[in-house]
RNA sequence: GCGAAAGUGGCGGAAUUGGUAGACGCACUGGAUUUAGGUUCCAGCGGGGAAACCUGUGGGGGUUCGAGUCCCCCCUUUCGCACCA
């Protein structure tokens, strides 16, 4: 958990908001750990119940404690208690999702156990309840119903004390039995520690139970252990066999891998549960009759490092070789923000395990020019050393971009049971504000907006667009429907204007050709219209450049593109000195539009330049004279208001821009005669008159 | 319930660092071309107003010369919540 929390501080090309939802899904929280002893004359060594809690100013307000069902104390308490154990395995049947766990009803039960408070030395009940969890703290947590909404509830409920002992700073706590009082504040009725700042006292308590040696500060983490194995067919097997006399043997490395059986029937529950002829077999060490594990691991578990095999598919002899050491960092990782906590955190912690393991490491880093590994890396060398400068194997992902989702409306019908038969919405239509099935013209329910899903049934298949309109068509509007981090509701309203934008840039291209062969533009005397776009032409290149390396926004950077022809088209002229201009804004029009368009760029960069082929044409580039002015426009405003324009001279100083403000129609105007009390100039920007 | 985001014209969206709100496109309206429809081209297009101008970025407050952008409260929508069945 450590080095995954502090991992994220090194990860400059993931999103800030993934890294916070896992810093959040980690969860690291600075508390103290109380012990209450089970004996009320305790001494050293006796027996204790620990609780962990990041609350210890609370620690003279509680009134009972809580363990989990699975908790020892529970166990032992349940023995002679049949209603509690009925009750412990109810809790354990019950949900354990937190979406679940959150909104349950809380219930609990007494065990008639008591431990003893460590302060006081009174006695405390114990309750087994359904919302503390085993797997955090210690499975036990002490109850404070003053000071914490979910025990207010719950004492509450039972008829259980509340006993306030925090008070606001500077005032009296009003009102103890409306709800839980949650802030910090000064500790009252708390002993010795009356009085003091509830950050003060956390450190006192701590320290005082240190002495007593009954209790600590401690850290705990909000991360649970990985339990991976499923019950379920679709999935690796876990090569381990269960032999009555030797126990849990693994399958021995001759014998791997173990694989699925194929001829299996697909019903309720895993089939290989019910195949003897996979699960029964041999013990490896003592040759007696065994079992094999019919569980299979999660499925995260082979989506935690497909992205280091894929550098070694070919491999049979292990799991990685010296081509996933060459090839990793992945440079560039694309999924879906569904994928920011489970997936991203499964796939971080399996990339530590693998370089833990020796499987590839910094012992391993190639620098660029050294011989290349054997076996030969797939692809050719060295191509992206110098993106991968300092190269690391701490993380697997250098840089991450999270589409966001595309979702749309979901339609279903009830056939009872819970069951419900999803209906995709290409197959319904609105009747007199109805929504019906086409095919039969009867209603069906909207189940609101969602991420399309196979199980929802509201996924769009794009190929109706490809038939109709060809993939280049298909390609463009969507990534000019919205940047890709945006969650996007589905509808090809629209597709129309990229099509129609393709068919103007094929047009204008073959017009500009059947003219006659033009170099490109390369110098001299240009009008003052051709020197315009020209500047208009290189301020395109850089921004579209800037669109997509850096800012991953493609729907900007072809807005950009289409500016610029619609610019192009207001050109006149035919003399070559227009025509190799125009040649130069093609050329480069082209080549931007290639990686999102390719199938159109290929065949129009040839009629540009015969002989010429995408593939070895490199990126335009931005011919920096050429962004060079004179005059720029500054916004004029009075008292924050837009009032006018003002052309000055791209270095004039501040008290010329300010003469020039004051003295212009605009600003006379709505200032009415008064005074400038502050004149507020934005160099390149505008400038604010403040009256 | 908790965590993370988002909300801007009739629609998709733009505004990159607090500095021209609505780029670009769709839809729509008018015009040209056409026998007609479609295509193509030109012009218009947040709301109010004849205009000057006023107003406007989910709602309510605040900071600032200046807020879509920053702060506080609220509403709505989406993603995730550890077994994706």
């Amino acid at each position: 958990a450590e080095e995954l929390l502090a991992g994220l501080d090194d990860l400059p090309g993931w999103p800030e908001r993934v890294k916070t939802m896992q810093r959040n899904w980690i969860g690291k929280s600075f508390g103290v750990e109380i012990h209450f002893p089970l004996n009320q004359r305790h001494q050293a060594g006796d027996e204790v119940l620990k609780v962990f809690t990041t609350r210890a100013d609370t620690l003279f307000g509680v009134t009972y404690v809580a363990v989990a069902a699975e908790h020892p104390l529970a166990q032992q308490a349940a023995a002679g208690n049949p209603a509690l154990a009925e009750f412990i395995v109810e809790c354990k049947q019950g949900s354990v999702a937190e979406a679940d766990m959150a909104t349950m009803e809380k219930k609990g039960m007494d065990t008639g156990l008591k431990v003893y408070h460590p302060f006081t030395n009174e006695p405390v009940p114990v309750f087994v309840a359904n919302y503390v969890l085993m797997g955090y703290g210690e499975g036990a947590v002490m109850a404070v119903p003053a000071h914490d909404e979910r025990d207010f509830a719950f004492a509450q409920k039972y008829g259980l004390p509340i006993r306030p002992v925090i008070k606001p700073v500077g005032a009296e706590l009003e009102l103890p039995l409306q709800a839980a009082y949650v802030e910090q504040g000064v500790l009252f009725d708390s002993g010795d520690f009356s009085g003091r700042s509830s950050e003060d006292a956390i450190d006192k308590i701590a320290l005082v139970l240190k002495n007593l040696a009954l209790g600590d500060k401690r850290t705990t983490w909000r991360l649970r252990d990985w339990g991976i194995s499923r019950q379920r067919y679709w999935g690796c097997p876990i090569p381990i066999i269960h032999c009555p006399s030797c126990g849990d043997v693994p399958v021995p490395e001759q014998d791997l891998p173990v694989v699925l059986p194929e001829d299996v029937k697909i019903d309720v529950g895993s089939p290989i549960k019910k195949m003897p002829s996979f699960y029964q077999t041999t013990c490896p060490k003592c040759g007696g009759a065994a079992e094999r594990e019919t569980d299979t691991m999660d499925t995260f578990v082979e989506s935690s490092w497909y992205y280091a095999r894929y550098a070694c598919p070919d491999l049979d002899k292990g799991m990685l070789d010296g081509r996933a050491n060459y090839w990793l960092p992945v440079d560039q990782y694309i999924g879906g923000i569904e994928h920011a906590i489970l997936h991203l955190l499964y796939a971080r912690f399996f990339h530590k395990l693998m370089r833990d393991e020796g499987l590839f490491g910094a012992e391993h880093v190639r620098t660029p020019g050294s011989p290349l590994p054997n076996p030969l890396p797939l692809a050719g060398e060295g191509a992206n050393d110098a993106l991968r400068a300092p190269k690391t194997f701490n993380e697997p992902f250098a840089n991450l971009l999270t589409q966001g989702m595309v979702i749309a409306e979901t339609f279903y019908r009830d056939l009872g049971e819970g069951k419900k038969l999803w209906i995709n919405p290409a197959d319904v239509e609105q009747r007199d504000g109805v929504w019906v099935l086409k095919a039969d013209g009867e209603p069906v329910i909207e189940g609101g907006t969602e991420k399309m899903s196979k199980s929802k049934n509201n996924g769009v298949d794009p190929q109706s667009l490809i038939d109709q309109y060809g993939a280049d068509t298909a390609r463009l509007f969507m990534m000019f429907a919205a940047p890709p981090e945006q969650s996007l509701e589905w509808s090809d309203a629209g597709v129309e204007g990229a099509h129609r934008f393709l068919k103007r840039l094929w047009k204008m291209v073959h017009d500009h050709v059947e003219q006659g062969e033009i170099g490109a533009w390369s110098g001299g005397e240009l009008t003052e219209t051709l020197t315009d776009f020209r500047r208009q032409l290189h301020q395109t290149i850089a921004k579209v450049t800037d669109d997509i390396e850096r800012r991953k926004q493609f729907n900007t950077a072809i807005a950009a593109i289409m500016e610029l022809m619609n610019a192009m088209a207001k050109l006149e002229g035919e003399d070559s000195l227009t025509r190799s201009v125009k040649q130069e804004a093609q050329e480069a029009i082209v080549l931007m539009l290639a990686p999102i368009v390719p199938h159109i760029c290929r065949i129009l960069i040839k009629a540009l330049k015969p002989g010429a082929c995408l593939v070895g044409s490199p990126w335009p580039t931005v011919d920096e004279s050429a962004l060079v002015r004179n005059e720029i426009e500054l916004m004029l405003q009075v008292n924050g208001k837009l009032r006018g324009k003002l052309k000055v001279a791209v270095d004039a100083a501040k008290d010329i821009i300010e003469a020039a403000a004051l003295a212009s129609p605009e600003a006379q105007k709505h200032m009415e005669g008064k005074p400038a009390k502050k004149v507020v100039v934005v160099p390149g920007r505008l400038v604010n008159i403040v009256v």
